[in-house]
DNA sequence: AGAATAGTGTCTTTCAGACACTATATG
DNA sequence: CATATAGTGTCTGAAAGACACTATTCT
């Protein structure tokens, strides 16, 4: 025992205990006016069986940075590229995995739904899930709390950024946007306010095409090549 | 040769190397209307005598979190406990630490020059440097891109927030809130529009007091005890 | 008095909200 | 034709910018 004190003392210059490190996406889409986010059944302990955030290790062969990480774990989970990626943050602490103090890097990323439908459901262990049907469903760890989190940034950056046009298809009409950021914000936005943001934000082209809709036929945009998004100065409705 | 890659491929479950994790912090103030940022002199291998961000390991005995890691880390390196503190991201890759593949969660945080002048002047190895002159010294790492990060992330939140009043006193002017955002946003505002925002966001007290200012007396505000701060809804001038 | 800073009154500007109106598709 | 959705015209409203004006303190 004492023994034990000393060697401590002895060592000031020791190695930290390194805590677990992973990386983890909240991956959303939206589908017939629902927010949907991707989840996997977890296949090892801790959490066996239940749903999870797909997300992992860094592999420090293979990735270049966590981003890396963030998108090889998405495409091999679920055999998919988002089309938007960013950081969300880092969540740690002792309690939050058995194992021991942990530390996970959360991303926040989007995707079109029709671009992805096939691969989920050819993926046995990867489903999507309504957000707002998540009460029903066992979540590991804190991941329920980080898709929160993930959800209230998602929302936040829909009122005053054009940030939902990576849920839709290369080629989208503004009524299809404007249904999107609708379901987002879980609020009615107007068109004319829309349109306007369209505009000034000069980052969309008319395509050629138009689409049906049910009505008047509805003009195809598509975002301009190697376009940034732009942050708006007002946020809407809010 | 051959054996080695047998090996390999028979243990798809084989541990990760787990790369270095460290959390620095980006503490800014500002004084005589500049932007100064803490730096420590580097004591240990890599870029041993060179400035860098204060920050360390986690102590996974000691710390609840990342932001206690921070935390302590001034506290230890300075002396001092941030008036404001919040995660920047994350910064990782293979090439940026001689030592291998490493992550580093960069904090942002803000004190008041005032509050901290004494135990700083007293620490051999930190230091306030201005911003603007960075380019003179020898930072380690990638930590002057840090630092440009953390310095856009102020200004943005200047805009749209009073987050800079975490760089005065406790007991504050007006005039002292406009000199500081301006030394943050590097352009002059209307002290009109700061008024209407401090009487709109509704978390600051008058205080009884008033001080001389080489002209009329001025105002002291106080931040309301447990007020969170508000977002605002546009941007200031940008 | 004159200079300096604090604080107010008020007009202009910008952009979102509201909503009526026109346009064009379908059955 | 009616209905549904696309898209426009234009008025209102909220909050920032501009800036002149008053108020107070010091020398």
């Amino acid at each position: 025992m004492l023994y034990n004190v000393l060697e401590t003392q002895a060592e000031p210059n020791m190695e930290y205990t390194n805590p677990l490190f992973t990386v983890d996406s909240v991956l959303f889409t939206v589908k017939n006016e629902q927010l949907l986010v991707l989840l996997t059944k977890r296949a090892q302990a801790p959490f066996t069986g239940c749903w999870g955030l797909p997300g992992g290790f860094i592999d420090v062969q293979q990735d270049t940075n966590t981003d890396a990480t963030a998108s090889r774990k998405l495409e091999a989970k679920a055999g998919l590229k988002p089309a938007y990626l960013e950081q969300l943050q880092v969540i740690s602490g002792p309690d939050r995995d058995p194992r021991g103090f942990s530390v996970t890097l959360a991303y926040f990323a989007l995707v079109a739904y029709q671009n992805v439908s096939p691969q989920i459901s050819s993926v046995e262990s990867a489903s999507w899930i309504a957000v707002n049907d998540l009460e029903k469903i066992n979540l590991a760890f804190d991941h329920l709390e980080i898709i929160q989190i993930a959800k209230q940034r998602l929302q936040q950056k829909t009122l005053y950024s054009m940030t939902p046009v990576f849920c839709l298809p290369t080629q989208f009409t503004i009524g299809q946007l404007k249904s999107v950021i609708e379901t987002i914000i879980e609020k009615p936005i107007q068109r004319k306010s829309l349109m306007r943001r369209i505009e000034a934000s000069d980052i969309f082209d008319l395509s050629e095409k138009k689409i049906p809709s049910g009505g008047r036929m509805a003009q195809l945009y598509t975002l301009k090549p190697g376009a940034d998004l732009v942050n708006f100065e007002r946020n809407l409705n809010a």
